[in-house]
DNA sequence: CATAATTATGTAATTAATTTTCCTTATCGG
DNA sequence: CCGATAAGGAAAATTAATTACATAATTATG
């Protein structure tokens, strides 16, 4: 993913024609991708060797290697070569929507911390009761969600959407219970009080938002989750792929902890459902 | 893209050595990328000529594309090529979800009706109410989407989990009216009848489910969604991310048709969030 | 079960693609 | 303006990939 970088970085001294190559290959990735040597020299105005010297200095040991790098790259980076790219039509927004979450996951990925992932599952796991707070539209959708993996599982969870319900909860803990809090800002200052309130009831707290954060610097366990914002702000936040992504990491992670168990669970929710239907049972959880 | 179906698919007729190269393939994506013809023939132990055959079998125009195409492939695809992989490290199961969650929104990507979505998003951004069923876990959280997604847009919306409210819901529309459903499987038999009764008030309704289900050929739009779910039952169900999806895309779509009232209501949304915040106005909306 | 038809595979020849070598032409700092 | 240095191109050399053709394996059919 450095080509990426490399690409792009102004700093990299150019050439005349290095710079007209690196529009090019920018401009139309797939023609490069699919090209071979001599049609790249041709449509760009060079001559062969100095395509490979191009591809050299970025790196790659070959024009075959930068194509290979380039294709690599391409799919999720795509539309990111191009960020201002205007959308309106109908598979511009598809793609534009697409790839973002695409891209939203890749970052994810790389930024993740398995250690604390483990801990907050190993919390999880342990907890006779779990407490799953987020407000405000996307957290509220993530505490939702932790609640309706979780249950399937066995576990003893209650989410709720409302803060001053957190507080009562946190006042009513058991010494058993975790909570777990999601907050894509990490700035809500109700959030916060009741982050303080749980630690004030030795209650474990999980959270889900920004390093550096308010609400992550009160969080017994904190999954970072920082990811950079696009410009437009017609689209929905594509944050919430990585919040749903962590999600489902730490409900696997807790249902690995004990299969058999998990199993049980996971069986009769699907034969209830199924029952309910039209007998179908190939048919997927909990629609 | 079809080249990583094409590759797991197991009724492509597959001769000794199509099946050793496809294993190879399969088994080591990045040695593949990176090596010559002769490289990876000697490796599978088959003549060139052989490996340049099985890469139009895929439908590959020459080995270089086939490099390119696996290539353009490997992040989204890499852990599925070996679907049957253990998952038990923390790692491990990080790869496997994210790596589902893209797989998922890369098949979404290709089999996304663009008129359909076109006719759902007129639907939507004509209605003067719109009205979000969906019960059961995630179909839940699609309905409570749409509701959290249009809202934003100025757009009058009413989302319920319940399906004897859809019905009241139902019998008490305005002419405006449009209904918006999701159901995973398309077999919920009430959900069914709910739509009957939409159809019976002259409401317009639009399905997010599978095609060929009971729900679909009731609904006026259908956008259909049809994904393979893996064999893991633990693993929670990667489709939620390309209901999502569209749910982003219909509402980016319903954004697009009007920028100036849809800007004035977003704009709104975040005065109000920083104020009652810290006032650090580049944070996103709707934590 | 034999045999024809078909398909798969390898070898060698051919073609295409890429890189290297070597030479020319810009560019930049005195 | 001159010399040094870097950039670029032409053509040769090399390497990679494909095609043509021959052979082996497999499958279908009587």
């Amino acid at each position: 993913m450095d080509l990426f970088h490399a690409l792009t970085d102004e700093e990299r001294s150019r050439s005349r024609l290095d710079a007209k190559i690196t529009a090019l290959v920018l401009d139309d990735v797939d023609f490069v991708t699919g090209s071979t040597i001599n049609e790249l020299a041709e449509r760009a105005g060079v001559s062969p060797p100095t395509i490979t010297r191009f591809c050299r200095r970025l790196g790659c040991a070959s024009f075959a290697d930068f194509k290979v790098q380039l294709a690599r790259m391409t799919y999720v980076g795509l539309r990111y070569l191009k960020p201002e790219m205007p959308t309106t039509t109908v598979s511009e927004v598809i793609d534009d929507i697409v790839a973002k979450a695409q891209d939203t996951l890749f970052s994810l990925h790389n930024q993740l911390d398995h250690d604390r992932l483990e801990d907050a599952a190993r919390l999880l796991r342990g907890a006779g009761f779990i407490q799953a707070v987020g407000a405000g539209g996307n957290s509220s959708m993530i505490a939702n969600e932790i609640q309706n993996r979780l249950f399937r599982l066995g576990c003893h969870v209650q989410s709720t959407n409302d803060k001053a319900m957190a507080v009562m909860l946190a006042a009513a803990a058991t010494p058993d219970t975790v909570a777990i809090v999601s907050s894509m800002t990490g700035r809500d200052v109700e959030l916060v009080r009741c982050l303080d309130l749980y630690r004030h009831h030795n209650v474990p707290t999980i959270a889900l938002t920004q390093s550096g954060s308010p609400v992550s610097e009160r969080a017994s366990v904190v999954i970072p989750i920082d990811l950079p914002e696009g410009v437009n702000i017609y689209r929905p936040t594509s944050t919430r792929y990585a919040y749903l992504a962590v999600i489902d990491i730490l409900a696997n992670l807790v249902a690995y902890a004990d299969r058999q168990k998990s199993l049980q669970y996971l069986r009769r929710i699907k034969e209830e459902l199924v029952s309910n239907r039209d007998g179908d049972d190939r048919q997927l959880l909990g629609d």
